[in-house]
This record gives structure tokens, C-alpha cells and sequence, in this order.
DNA sequence: ATGTTTATTATTTTT
DNA sequence: TAATAAACAT
């Protein structure tokens, strides 16, 4: 009911929702309701404007943001939102490409290789272009081809702007680079998108396809979008012109992903007569953090003006603390968490802490064990990146695409089968000298006796076998699913075997697999080759896997970047210093610099009603000894008004901490709550009693970080491990 | 061919 | 610290 759609709305929403006609940028604010506005858009456009939604196409940037607002739009529209396009660039991207890519020379079956795997074509394209690696890290030249393809620079495109030597390196490498992506049929991330544009760009049959089919184009994160993702929707939105990008410039931080900042001013010059709407009301946060947000990102001096303004209370000031080191950092963030969940009744999981570094992840992780509060690490080890996962998984590419050779290195001798570097040297030499790929070359061995003789004998049996494996595996593709394919290829390579019988951690390994195979089984339906193809896709796509345990009540360990579009009612921003926040390797550049302010405004932005900044006075960085050197605080904390933020808990000084003199070390309070708990309070043998449990034995008292973990057997309750700190213990004298 | 030791080097990571 | 890669030994 259209009643409905709008209804819940505020008239700049509303507005957002019902500019259907033409261009429209709608600069969306942190809270203000952005994932709301697009979602009762394209209700809007199907129910109420009666648009199909077959012709509407939502991109979003990550695959979470789309399933989620595939499920917002299945809860208003019901099956409807099946016809739906929605999900990222680079899925759209992938098929249209898998549809219509063999125009411009594209295999129906070409895979895509993931980050791991363009590190090895980038070696070997190094190797061949006779670059050192030494000298020019191959990390840095394959960031340097990844830019260039986010800018559409192709080999000949980049070759026309070569500019130094670095440069003349760099061509060197993508031409390489670029034969070895073609020859095994393969693209990358970038070439999703390059290739896509590319073909748009030359095959107007297929360009006039799709833009007659998008009647409109939303795109979502828009200030995250790179020159090639804003060139493809533009081209896409070629013929109708009804394009409508969300984004918001002040939550802009991933320049380093190619994000181009500059789309949004392309954006309102190539579409002069584009409507732009401001959604500056905030619905997540009190008046206090808006209050310090806003002071914070103001102090950037690249920014449009975009006041935000909120209706919920003042709130709880924010809370400022110095620990002394990361691991009292860690151990405050803790005893708050537990105090609030105690007295206030705030759950684990409204809670959420947050660093500029995946390392810092680690003292939080061990203060949580510590006090056995549960957590849930973001983005830890992903599981498409462990080493079993992806062996499967080339094995299952190399039989959908016969060509991919960086797939067939990876499997050829795992589990062991005694080929050595020294036998896959000569193979691939031998392949290239032949023009053939690799498995073909396997092919041929037993019947081309020169190239035979080039093989070592020992190796040759296995070369023999392993290719006849491959070749029974792929007549089995033609006929069995992706399961049962999965399931053959374990047996016939021995890799279960292998995995549990010879490798540590096998069982554990083993059941990575199994998982892997469960989320095949979504594919069977697809048929035998078309589920291969789309399971391979999806793998290579969709490399989070969110199935993490969201039922459990546990607080979330996240960096600030992962943090972007989330909120919690409780946030704690750890590691406020200068060099780690603004991180180091930004603070020779003004640029940077503000999308490290941008970043931190992120974090603050997403609490909703309390906000804590922590900060060290020492940190460890990597292990390295003891002291760490003194910090000085972050200079973002000295645009927050000391008004808005409150002494720190337990502290009778008042806090001084955004005062404008924060290199004065006298003027700073210590968090007096992360004091270091008193000397080893119990020996075993001690009998003590406790509050809930009762009398008991110390088994066991351990330091553990700043406190002390007690091990101790309850006469009637069993052995408890419990902090001293925190659990309610007594001593209780043996003897008068 | 494969296992072991030492050297090296470290942001962020939606795809 | 810890992860990976190159060098080295078996």
C-alpha cells in the first residue's frame, strides 16, 4: 500500500523516495535513515509507480548490504523482489560478462582469480619480465596495475601516461601480467570491472541490452565508488538517465581502494539537472555524539557543509580515558562492558569494540578470555582464504576451465605426489614453448617423446596419473553436481585422506571442507555445469562468510572500517594515539589525514547512545620487548568539546584529556580503573570462600595480564576459574 | 623432493 | 608476535 511506503517517512525522505525522474543525489548522513530511503524507493517504483522490478537495478558494495536489503525488500514486496538486480559491481559485473563476455574475446567459463592467486600471476609476470622483486615489492606493483584498472587503464591506455621509471616497470610487469590473466583464461577483481566497461563501451548491441532493461539504477555507498564502477552506471543509466546515488563524503575512507571522491562532483557536473537531496536528520545517536562527531569532522577543511541534526536526548557524556598500556586498554574496555552489563543490563551484543588495526584485536580478545566475557571477532581468518578451502576449490576450477594454470600449480603435487619445483618448471616451459596450457602439455607427454625427455622419469608417472585423474574428473562434471563432483575429486586425489591421515589439524581441516561442501549443496540445483560455474563464481565473490554465530549474546571486536554501517548502542574506540589513529603511514599527507578524521568519525557515528575513547599511554607494537614508547593522544580527541566529554570512571581528577594542551603529560588523568589489581593475592592450598559458590581450594592462581585468574575447587559448586579482581573471593585463615 | 631453519617484514581490505 | 619466504640441510 503506497499509504504504508510513505508514511513512515520525514519529508526529506519522503522526497528522496518519490524523485524518481531523473538524476538524483541524495547526500545521506550517518543514522539518517539512507537503507530505509533506498528500500522504500524501490517499493515505491514497483508498487506504487507500478515499475517491474525486473527493470531495476540496486548496487550495493558489499554482499552483506544486498542480501539485506534483498530481505528488506521480500518483507514489503514479497516475491517480487526475486526480479530484483541487486548486489554489487562486481557481481553485476560477473554476469554480465559470463552472459555476453565473448564479444570481446571472454570465455564462457573464465574464472576469476582471487587475491591470492593474482599474487602469483604477479610473480610470475616479474619473473618473465625480469623485475627484481627485491627491488620492487611485488605487493606494490600489482597496487600500482590495480590502480591503473580502477582509473580504465588498460596496457595501452597506462603505456600512453608511463611517467618514470617506476612507471616503465610497472607496463613491464602488466603486460605480463595481463598475457598470463588471458592465457588462462582468467580475469581479476579490476578486470570485472574494466573488461565490463569495455564491453559497453565497443558492443552497442549489448550496451543497448542492458540500459534498455535498467529503467533505474540506485547505487548505494556512492563516495566508495571508483572511476570504472561510476563509468559502467553511468553507462548503464545511458538511456533513461533515472540514476540515484546515496553516499555521504564524510564517511569516505576507502581512498586506497581506488575509491575516487571526485565521483560525486563528475557525478553533479554530468548530470547538471540532478535533484539533490540532504537527509541530515540523525535517528541513531544522542545529541552528545552527534554533537562531537560534527565538531570532529568539521575540523576537515575538503568537505561540503552537511549540518546534522538529531531529536533523541543529550544522552551520557562521552567517556575519555588513559590506560597504561594496550593491555589495560583492553581490561578497562572489559570491566566498563561487564559493569554495564550488570548494572545497566546492557547485553554483550550492544556492545562493540573498535581499532584502526587488526592487531589491536588481540589484547581485547585475551581481556575478554580473561574475564570471560564472549566475543565475536569481525573479519578474523576468512574462510575462502584457508589453505584447504582453496585447494578444493582449484581443484574444481582447473576442471571447469582446463586453462587456468595458476589453479593446476596449486593442486599438481598437493597431496604430495612427488612433483617437485624442478618437474613444474620444466612442464610449464615446455607448455609455453609448445603454446599450449599446462594440462594440455600433461596431454601430451606420453605420447611426445622429446618433451618427455625433458621430464624427469620419476615425476612422469605422476605427471601421467595426475592428468588422468583431472581427465576422469571432468568427464564426471559433465554429469554429476557440484556435490557429487566435490566428493569424487576428495576421493580421486586422495586429498581426505591426505588431510586427515598426514596433516596437523586435519580434522578440523577436514570439516572446513565439509562446510565448504554444505555450501555447494545450494548449487545442485543448478544443474552439473551451470552449478560449477556458479558455485566458482559465488566462491570467488563472496568472500565473507557472515554465518558467524549472531544468536549469541557477545560483544564485537571490529576495525573501524568494517565498523562502517553498523551501529551499537555501546562503542569503544581503542587506540586513540597519533600514529595508530591517525595512523602513521597518513601523517605526511593532509589528504590521508582527513580520511584518518573521516575514519574516526565512522566509529564515533556508530553509537548510539554511549561512546568511550580509549587511548595507551605505551603501546607494544609486534612483540617487540617490553616498553613500547610513550604516545602522544590523538589530535582528533582536541576537537571534541571537553564539555561533551565526562572524567573518566573511578577518577576523582577531572579530566583534561580534550584540553588544547594534550602533549602536557601532568594534565592527562589516568584511568584510574585499569590500575594495576594488587600482588598475587592466593597460593594454591589456600582455602577461600566465595559469595555464590562457598568454601573452596586454590588449585591454581596465575598472573594473567594485569590481574589475577584463580583456579579454584568448590566444595559443592565444582572448579571455577575466576578473576580475583572481580569475583567476590575471601580468604579464609586455616588455622588460629 | 621435502622438511627445517633463519631472515624479513609488517594499515585499512566491501570485491 | 606471527606469517611467509628464501636458504639450507636431509
Amino acid at each position: 500500500m503506497p499509504v504504508d511506503i510513505l508514511d513512515a517517512l520525514n519529508p526529506s525522505q519522503r522526497q528522496a523516495v518519490t524523485a524518481i525522474e531523473g538524476p538524483v543525489l541524495i547526500v545521506a548522513g550517518p543514522g539518517s535513515g539512507k537503507t530505509r530511503v533506498i528500500v522504500h524507493r524501490i517499493a515505491y517504483l514497483v508498487d506504487t509507480v507500478g515499475v517491474s522490478p525486473h527493470r531495476i537495478c540496486a548496487v550495493t558494495f558489499t554482499n552483506r548490504a544486498a542480501r539485506e536489503m534483498r530481505a528488506r525488500l521480500q518483507a514489503l514486496l514479497g516475491s517480487r523482489a526475486e526480479q530484483l538486480t541487486c548486489g554489487t559491481f562486481h557481481a553485476l559485473c560477473a554476469a554480465i560478462l559470463r552472459r555476453d563476455g565473448e564479444a570481446i574475446g571472454l570465455a564462457h567459463n573464465y574464472v576469476i582469480y582471487d587475491e591470492e592467486d593474482q599474487g602469483t600471476v604477479i610473480k610470475q609476470a616479474m619473473e618473465e619480465a625480469k623485475v627484481d622483486p627485491r627491488r620492487f615489492p611485488p605487493h606494490a606493483v600489482h597496487e600500482a596495475i590495480s590502480a591503473a584498472k580502477a582509473q580504465l587503464l588498460d596496457v595501452e591506455g597506462f603505456r600512453l601516461r608511463v611517467g618514470s621509471y617506476y612507471d616503465e616497470v610497472v607496463l613491464r610487469v602488466y603486460e605480463r601480467y595481463q598475457a598470463l590473466l588471458v592465457a588462462g583464461q582468467a580475469v581479476d577483481f579490476d578486470d570485472l570491472l574494466l573488461k565490463t566497461f569495455v564491453l559497453l563501451r565497443d558492443h552497442a548491441d549489448v550496451l543497448e541490452k542492458y540500459q534498455g532493461r535498467y529503467l533505474h539504477l540506485l547505487i548505494d555507498e556512492f563516495q566508495d565508488t571508483n572511476v570504472a564502477q561510476y563509468q559502467i552506471a553511468r553507462q548503464l543509466a545511458g538511456k533513461y538517465r533515472n540514476i540515484c546515488v546515496v553516499g555521504d563524503p564524510d564517511q569516505s575512507i576507502y581512498s586506497w581502494r581506488h575509491a575516487d571522491l571526485r565521483n560525486i562532483l563528475s557525478f553533479q557536473k554530468d548530470y547538471a539537472d540532478c535533484r539533490v537531496v540532504h537527509l541530515g536528520e540523525n535517528y541513531r545517536s544522542t545529541q552528545t555524539i552527534v554533537a562531537a562527531a560534527q565538531k570532529v569532522i568539521a575540523t576537515n577543511r575538503q568537505r561540503l557543509e552537511n549540518p546534522l541534526h538529531t531529536s533523541k536526548g543529550q544522552g551520557a557524556p562521552i567517556v575519555a580515558a588513559e590506560a597504561y598500556n594496550e593491555e589495560e586498554e583492553a581490561n578497562w574496555v572489559v570491566r566498563e562492558l561487564d559493569r554495564l552489563h550488570r548494572q545497566e543490563r546492557v547485553p554483550y551484543s550492544a556492545c562493540a569494540a573498535m581499532y584502526r588495526v587488526n592487531a589491536q584485536s588481540r589484547a581485547l580478545e585475551e581481556a575478554c578470555l580473561r574475564y570471560g566475557i564472549p566475543y565475536h571477532l569481525v573479519g578474523a581468518l576468512r574462510f575462502y582464504h584457508r589453505k584447504e578451502v582453496k585447494d578444493v576449490v582449484a581443484y574444481l576450477r582447473l576442471v571447469a576451465n582446463p586453462a587456468d594454470e595458476v589453479s593446476l600449480l596449486r593442486v599438481l603435487n598437493v597431496p604430495p605426489r612427488g612433483i617437485g619445483q624442478k618437474t613444474q618448471d620444466q612442464l610449464v616451459r615446455w607448455a609455453r614453448g609448445q603454446g599450449v596450457s599446462a594440462l594440455d602439455a600433461l596431454g601430451r607427454l606420453s605420447s611426445d617423446e622429446q618433451g618427455a625427455a625433458l621430464i624427469p622419469s620419476s615425476g612422469r608417472a605422476a605427471l601421467l596419473r595426475f592428468h588422468a585423474m583431472v581427465q576422469e574428473l571432468r568427464q564426471a562434471a559433465e554429469r554429476l553436481d557440484v556435490v557429487a563432483l566435490m566428493d569424487l575429486l576428495l576421493e580421486r586425489a586422495g586429498y581426505r585422506q591426505w588431510l586427515l591421515e598426514e596433516t596437523e589439524d586435519g580434522q578440523e581441516r577436514w570439516e572446513n571442507i565439509t562446510e565448504l561442501r554444505g555450501t555447494a549443496e545450494d548449487f545442485r540445483r543448478l544443474g552439473p555445469q551451470e552449478g560449477l560455474a556458479a558455485f566458482l563464481e559465488g566462491v570467488a565473490l563472496v568472500s565473507d562468510q557472515d554465518n558467524a554465530e549472531a544468536d549469541r549474546d557477545a560483544m564485537t571486536l571490529i576495525t573501524l572500517h568494517q565498523a562502517k554501517g553498523l551501529e551499537f548502542p555501546a562503542v569503544f574506540i581503542v587506540g586513540l594515539e597519533e600514529g595508530l589513529l591517525p595512523h602513521s603511514r597518513s601523517l605526511d599527507d593532509p589528504a590521508q589525514l582527513e580520511e584518518e578524521r573521516r575514519l574516526f568519525y565512522v566509529g564515533m557515528t556508530r553509537a548510539k547512545e554511549r561512546l568511550y575513547l580509549l587511548r595507551a599511554f605505551r603501546r607494544r607494537f609486534r612483540g617487540s620487548g617490553m616498553p613500547g614508547e610513550p604516545n602522544t593522544p590523538s589530535r582528533f580527541l582536541r576537537d571534541i568539546p571537553s564539555n561533551l566529554i565526562a572524567m573518566p570512571l573511578g577518577s576523582g581528577a577531572p579530566s583534561l584529556i580534550a584540553s588544547r594542551r594534550p602533549r602536557d603529560e601532568a594534565a592527562v588523568t589516568p584511568a584510574t580503573q585499569a590500575a594495576p589489581p594488587p600482588r598475587p593475592p592466593l597460593k594454591t592450598g589456600d582455602r577461600v570462600r566465595h559469595a555464590k559458590f562457598g568454601e573452596g581450594i586454590v588449585v591454581s592462581c596465575t598472573r594473567s595480564g594485569g590481574d589475577h585468574e584463580v583456579t579454584v575447587a568448590f566444595q559443592g559448586a565444582g572448579v571455577k576459574r575466576l578473576l580475583y579482581s572481580l569475583a567476590p573471593l575471601e580468604k579464609v585463615e586455616m588455622h588460629p
